[in-house]
DNA sequence: CTCGTATTCAACCGTGCGGTTGACAATGCA
DNA sequence: TGCATTGTCAACCGCACGGTTGAATACGAG
């Protein structure tokens, strides 16, 4: 459940163009003709990536007569940033005690001498 | 160049058994033999997901006779974190700024009414 | 209704991923 | 040295990805 909808949205943040379309929309929504014309790709593959970043939640699309704004979401960026924060604690938490496991040596050490 | 490592980086964290294996090694280090255990994959597949992890630069393995410890490495963590972050604030303070809107159209209809 | 604009859909293609099995390398132990 | 343990390398397979081009759709303007 939770797993697919990681799965997705780090699968969708993995291509660069991808990351670069939501550091774009993170300063404003945009139409897939705007976020096409920095790249050098056509509209239809911009078209293909929005679709994989909507699916993954990262975005949504609503309606303007022909254009279909996109509007970045926060949600599954929420998500994605608990995941990683939640391991990152806990790897530089080891990482520390290692820190202090070494010092307490040291202090072994120096008493030794 | 940074472009790239957060590229691997999200492409690792994209498959649910790396993620698995990511949490079982916040745990502390184990080999590929106990990483592989609880999983319904060959040890080759391990061996590989192992790899993938490695070359992303969030864990790296020592060696201990046969045995090659793998280890969470939380710098590349730390980069990810930074990226989803960076973006996710942006997006809520957005929101906000919308929420806030939507809040003194409020306000003008009351004082309208 | 017709035309132009904006966007998506469909089919195709080359590449890479995740899985398998089988062979090989590295190390400790009898 | 011979053997068991642990892990990696290599080749293959099915499938999904990211890209393209060409056709179709949806809507506003005249």
């Amino acid at each position: 459940m939770t797993d697919n909808r990681l799965s997705r949205a780090f699968t969708a943040l993995a291509d660069p163009t991808r990351r670069d379309i939501v550091a774009r929309l993170a300063l404003g929504d945009a139409t897939p003709g705007q976020l096409a014309e920095p790249f050098d790709v056509s509209l239809q593959a911009v078209s293909k990536h929005l679709k994989v970043l909507e699916d993954a939640g990262l975005i949504s699309r609503s309606r303007d007569a022909q254009r279909r704004p996109c509007h970045l979401e926060t949600e599954v960026l929420d998500l994605m940033s608990a995941w990683v924060e939640r391991y990152r604690r806990r790897a530089e938490e080891r990482f520390q005690r290692l820190d202090a496991v070494l010092a307490s040596l040291d202090e072994e050490e120096e008493e030794a001498s």
